[in-house]
RNA sequence: GGCGGUGUAGGCAAACUGGUAAAGCCGCUCGAUUCAAGAUCGAGUGCGUGUGGGUUCGAAUCCCACCGCCGCCA
């Protein structure tokens, strides 16, 4: 395609400059102690979300927050920071494995490819990112730290007492040393100060052990039972049909598989499992120290969902056994008419009696294979059956009908509840479907019905605690609850541990071997990584029929590679051993298996910010110092600031897993001292979507948008047929068929139109509608530019004279604002300062200053014209990139203008305007006085009286008059 | 259903802590260029901030209610 006339040759110079910027590693950051580096500046992280490689590339919405970042990074250096901007991929992942599943290919292979490929496009965007940085989660170097991280969530435990991580060995010796027994149920006791200095006559308190007491099987579960990282049956979605576990999200409302739409059971499976509960508070509480959107925080909080309230133990009637309780409602104990029992509730086939057996074994049954979702669906008829067994309320020693209901899940809180159908939604729907008794005990203010009320009001029918508002009625009961020794405050989250293994093949092996004799597990010694995963030809889960059948995960296929031998060293990790070495004298040698899970996609993800610091070390995850330098930041006031990365751009899809699990990693490694900050992301941003207008045809079926057509009465058309179609706005994708390539765009318009388009189309956070109709609109600024530079001829069109004073204020202003909204990611009013001030510069010759500032203003967002422009203006004295400029400064002084125009109001209304000079104007004497004397304005006035004259500096006059 | 966000010319948008609403881009109209169309260049073009109420000298901005759209959690 030729250029059409009037254009600069968009094809030509972007592939000059990028090229250039590759061969001599424009945009490579040394690090501290490498050569180039300067220490005099400060340092600056900006990181985007990396992507999965995907096999159908980038579309235009993609690089949104990657130009913008891109911009902010190139405005950074000029601005005297040591950038640090990387990219990578997040590559490891479901979409390779099923690619691998229907045509054989290894997804390590698929993976490169789309690598190779993805990695072009970003480069013709013109990104400018370290290369030398680049990392994928799939690269052994790289998951080789993601299983050494494994290893330190596996050997470490959560010490209540330090409010951190530690690693088990300290553990092991608060235990030898009897800081802490263990009770009944295997979990730790400890001991305090005053206890173990009254010395141990009567022996541990009732039901407790001491260490020495253990058996070494005892021990190890107690011990498993503190890991960050510990295998448990948990009820998970199971797939027979995939032959793997689902995230909830992948799992349809229906109850099937996204993919494949197959049934999903739900099903308890030994799995890799990681105690992140522990750390809700920290996640939680952190939340302030950082300087994210404050909706992202909202969504965070509402996910751990912390909730304060009591634990209160209900005696069961003619038993032994107790059932406890969590409730944020401890004021309602009154009204507690019977209990709920989740289905999996241990005690459920305990307590049911015989008459009731068969119905609630029926019951539990069905409820098991319900999602959460499903169970907790407030539109949902609620189910339940009786167990024919009845619990004291301690209050007022009732005896009420324990239940068993799926509505109560197993995973939040005990799995048990006091149901108090009077002030709880669902409680109250279940009460009266089933007839049972629903009693009063809170008074809502006047006018507001008591049934279902579930606010804060007066205790009634409370016994002695009538007439109590909620709020202190909860401390006293509570407190009472105490005394009574049956009940404590407690704070409940509803985060759950973090399901950590997935029968899948394309993703991280664990650094874990079984003993094939005694099943016990070990993990390996970190000397034993990386674990490589191995190469085999079936990528396929064994897939069945049949629920019951166990997983089988593809990695079982490579035998050799399942089997090894090794021995247990000293610190209770495993060496292995080829097959003729002879372990260490002794050492017994043991048969293992490794483990065939692998970590789920979210694994990678978790640290590569860290990784990008220090990508090639081979030694450690990063250096120490590396990290600090990079990691460190201070805020305005001089304080460490809590977050290392400067700047996190990525959607907000991501607002709650990802990060809350990498600010979880981030946190353990924190506690362990392998990193200096408590936060993993200072300063987060969420760019918005780009949506586009999708078609439907009579079906509803999506039509591609190049096979669409509006009509000249604004309907639209198949262009193909002709028939009718709809228009909806949607995420820009495959799956809407209205995804525009980035390369298309960059192919007719030039990558810098493509750049500023992205930028000018609306505030980065918004979500706004790609129209590819508009691009021209920047396209034409770009020539514009280029043609206020460059004539016909070629030549340059620049004078070395001195700009008029009129040019050289806007020139001042246009820094002010674009230095302002670049700094605060305003990319749009920033390209709009700029078109203003081309459009301003009216001249035939550019002087020099003018054209040097304007030229590097521009460079962040069009950087490869800048850079041409650059060239020619600088001729022979051109060299290096304009992305080492420095970045213009401005003069206050000559940022305003000479002149100010006023607005004179009478009663809020337009009457007139007046020009006053800058100091005139800033004065409010002097626009009082000036609006007053403006002839239009005392005609208006007369036969009025002035009340009050409002002057805003600078703005305007407002006179309030009356007749 | 709850929480959060958002609503400004035909479309996308701007408007700093309440102070001239609509900068800028697209579109549209006219002109130049062209055999012509497109592209390009130049000039022009929009009477009022979803609806209703309130606070204020003054509201796109703050408050209340309602409506529409988007997101998250149920």
């Amino acid at each position: 395609m030729s250029e059409s006339a009037g254009t600069y040759s968009f094809r030509e110079i972007e592939a000059k400059w990028q090229k250039h910027w590759l061969e001599t590693k424009t945009f490579h950051t040394p690090n501290p102690g490498e050569p180039g580096f300067d220490p005099a500046r400060p340092k600056f992280y900006v990181l985007d979300m990396f992507p999965y490689p995907s096999g159908v590339g980038l579309h235009v919405g993609h690089p949104l927050g990657y130009i913008a970042t891109d911009i902010y990074a190139r405005f950074k250096r000029m601005r005297g920071y040591n950038v640090l901007h990387p990219m990578g991929y997040d590559a490891f992942g479901l979409p390779a494995e099923q690619y691998a599943v229907e045509h054989g290919v290894p997804p390590r292979e698929t993976t490169e490819k789309n690598i190779a490929n993805m990695r072009a496009q970003m480069q013709r965007l013109g990104l400018g990112y370290d290369w030398d940085r680049e990392i994928a989660t799939t690269d052994v170097e790289y998951y080789r730290w993601t299983q050494w991280i494994f290893l330190q969530l596996y050997n470490s435990w959560y010490d209540p007492e330090a409010d951190a991580a530690r690693p088990i060995a300290e553990l092991i010796s608060h235990l030898e040393n009897e800081r802490y027994l263990v009770d009944f149920n295997g979990q730790l006791v400890p001991v305090g100060q005053s206890v173990t200095t009254q010395s141990w006559f009567g022996g541990s308190p009732a039901g407790t052990q001491r260490w020495t007491e253990l058996s070494p099987e005892q021990r190890r579960a107690v011990i498993d039972n503190q890991r960050l990282a510990y295998l448990d049956e948990v009820p998970v979605n199971w797939c027979p049909a995939l032959g793997t576990v689902l995230a909830n999200e992948e799992v349809t409302n229906e109850g099937r598989s996204e993919r494949g739409n197959y049934p999903v059971y739900r099903r308890p499976l030994r799995q890799w499992m990681l105690r992140i509960t522990r750390y809700a508070d920290r996640l939680e509480r952190d939340l302030e120290a950082v300087d994210w959107p404050e909706p992202i925080k909202l969504m965070q909080r509402n996910w751990i969902g912390r909730s304060e309230g009591a634990e209160v133990d209900f005696a069961v009637a003619d038993s032994e056994e107790v059932i406890r309780v969590f409730t944020t409602r401890p004021d309602t104990l009154f009204g507690a008419t019977y209990m709920v029992l989740a289905p999996e509730h241990e005690l459920v086939p305990t307590l049911t009696t015989d008459a009731q057996r068969a119905e609630v074994e029926r019951y539990v049954e069905v409820a098991r294979n319900r999602s959460d979702l499903e169970r907790t669906a407030e539109t949902r008829e609620k189910t339940g059956v009786f167990t024919g067994a009845y619990a004291i309320n301690p209050v007022n020693n009732e005896r009420i009908p324990i239940w068993v209901a799926d509505y109560v899940l197993t995973g939040y809180g005990t799995g048990a509840i006091m149901a108090v159908p009077a002030h709880d939604t669902r409680d109250f729907e279940f009460a009266r479907k089933f007839h049972l008794p629903i009693r009063q005990v809170v008074q809502p203010p006047e006018g507001v019905d008591w049934r279902g009320y579930v606010g804060d009001g007066i205790a009634v029918n409370s016994g002695e605690f009538d007439g109590l508002p909620t709020p202190e009625f909860k401390k006293r009961i509570t407190a009472w609850l105490e005394e009574q020794g049956i009940g404590k405050a407690r704070v409940n989250y509803k985060l759950r541990d973090w399901l950590f293994s997935r029968q899948r093949y394309w993703g991280e092996p664990f650094p874990i071997v079984h003993d094939v004799k005694t099943g016990e597990v070990f993990p390996l010694d970190e000397r034993e990584l990386p674990v490589v995963l191995p190469q085999i030809d079936d990528f396929r889960p064994r897939a069945s029929e049949d629920p019951d059948v166990p997983p089988a995960p593809p990695l079982g296929r490579a035998r050799e590679w399942v089997h090894v031998r090794g021995y247990v060293d000293e610190h209770g990790s495993v060496r292995l051993l080829s097959p003729d070495e002879v372990p260490p004298s002794g050492a017994a040698v043991r048969e293992f298996r490794r483990e065939l899970n692998t970590m789920p996609q979210w694994a990678g993800s978790c640290w590569y910010y860290l990784r990008y610091l220090d990508p090639r070390n081979e030694d450690a995850f990063v250096d120490t110092a590396i990290e600090h330098y990079w990691m460190t930041s201070r805020k305005a006031d001089g304080t460490v600031h809590a977050g290392g990365v400067d700047l996190y751009v990525g959607g907000a899809e991501h607002a709650v897993l990802h990060l809350l699990y990498a600010r979880f990693w981030h946190k353990v490694l924190f506690d362990l001292g392998y990193v200096s900050t408590p936060e993993p992301f200072g300063r987060l941003f969420n760019q918005g979507y780009i949506q586009a207008y999708a078609f439907q045809d009579a079906r509803g079926i999506y039509v591609d948008v190049r096979d669409a057509q509006e009509t000249e009465d604004g309907r639209f058309i198949r262009k193909s047929t002709g028939e009718p179609l709809t228009r909806t706005l949607g995420k820009m994708g495959k799956s809407l068929k209205n995804a525009v390539s980035p390369d298309e765009i960059g192919e007719e318009y030039g990558t810098d139109t493509l750049r500023v388009y992205e930028m000018y189309m609306g505030p980065l956070e918004a979500s706004k509608p790609w129209s590819t109709r508009d691009i021209v609109g920047m396209s034409r600024f770009l020539n514009a530019v280029w043609r206020r530079f460059v004539a016909e001829d070629g030549t340059l069109r620049v004078t070395n004279d001195a700009p008029d004073e009129g040019l050289r204020r806007l020139l001042h202003k246009t820094i002010k604002r674009v230095t302002v909204d670049m700094e605060n990611l305003r990319f749009n009013t920033a390209i709009a300062a700029l078109i203003q001030f081309n459009n301003s510069l009216k001249v035939d010759r550019v002087p020099r200053e003018l054209a040097a500032a304007f030229l590097k203003l521009l460079a962040p967002i069009a950087p490869h014209l800048a850079e041409e422009l650059w060239q020619r203006l600088l001729g022979a004295d051109w060299k290096r990139s304009i992305a080492f400029e420095d970045w213009p400064t401005y003069d206050e002084a000559l940022a305003v203008d000479l002149e100010v125009e006023i607005p004179v109001q009478i009663n809020g209304k337009l009457r007139s305007r007046i020009h006053l000079p800058a100091d005139a104007a800033a004065d409010q004497d002097q626009m009082r006085e000036a609006a007053l004397a403006n002839a239009r304005i005392r005609q208006e006035l007369s036969g009025m009286t002035v009340r009050k004259v409002i002057c805003v500096p600078g703005r305007l006059v407002n006179i309030v008059a009356t007749a």
